[in-house]
DNA sequence: TTGACAAATAGTTTTAAATCCTATTTAGTA
DNA sequence: TACTAAATAGGATTTAAAACTATTTGTCAA
């Protein structure tokens, strides 16, 4: 098998455990989202992947995916781009990165800082359950810096 | 005049100096809904601060108050609170501090780790013009931890 | 100081994403 | 295999945000 298919696998049997502990039920429309949601490295909406997935399942509704879409959050097996949503944008967790949006244009650039991939949680908020960090910048890309 | 004075009336220069810089007129309705987000500590909707906003100026529409506050955001005079909005929360850039989001129930609390106050900025995009630099957590507050 | 003009506003309508609703289906399990 | 709580499909509803247009208002140059 190789090491794609692994990593696969094994946010697969993640997904699953996730959905034990939370005693969601496995349905083929869950895990069909969860398919298309970590199949692709872009933020996809909830129109884009109801477009994909309905290759595979044509009858699965949109209110399906937008419910699905948010247990996953919920779950912490799915995330939401940060920025100012409309419409919002899911994060499969691919592998670690960061985000820059320009505050004009409204486009999001993915780069990656290793220092930030794992910064620590400070003691105010320690009890709680923390399933995401995320470090964040915004401002003006090249193009929006330029033209004034 | 008073230290928390002084520090207003900054903020209204430098509100002014982002006005001129970008081409942007100095209404009255601009000012007005600019002090009403740094007079506060919360983070407002657009409809709060319509409320606020309409005790001195009672014509004032919510079209104006929503452009308004977009076009505050796009010259960096105040940010949308990370999060999967809707409706959306907004943030005068009061003092220092960071976020952490419930992803059950929406709680955002806000804390303060100095180390987050000034991260650097990578290589990566050092060309850009990076306005704002945030630190954000996301998972389960106490209660949502605990009611399983 | 005044006049011209581009920019901004009020008031309303429109749009579109997300959520809600209900009858039906289905996964989990006993 | 049958039961039950949970999930889904399909459509209706909600609601924040954006668009539209006639009118008003800062700004800047003369």
């Amino acid at each position: 098998m190789s090491e794609v298919q692994k990593n696969w696998n094994n946010k697969l049997i993640d997904f699953h455990g996730r959905c034990r502990a939370a005693g969601l039920k496995m349905t083929p429309q869950r895990v069909a989202v969860f398919k298309a949601l970590i199949g692709t490295d872009k933020h996809p909406t909830a129109e884009d992947v109801y477009r994909d997935v309905r290759l595979e399942m044509p009858n699965i509704s949109l209110d399906t995916v937008n419910r699905t879409l948010l247990t996953l959050v919920e779950i912490g097996a799915a995330f939401v781009v940060e920025g100012t949503g409309q419409p919002r944008r899911y994060d499969g967790g691919m592998d670690d990165h960061q985000h820059f949006r320009c505050l004009k244009c409204g486009k999001i650039v993915d780069f990656h800082y290793e220092p930030y991939d794992n910064i620590d949680v400070p003691a105010a908020i320690g009890h709680y359950t923390v399933l995401r960090k995320t470090v964040y910048f915004e401002g003006y890309c090249d193009a929006c810096t330029h033209d004034n």
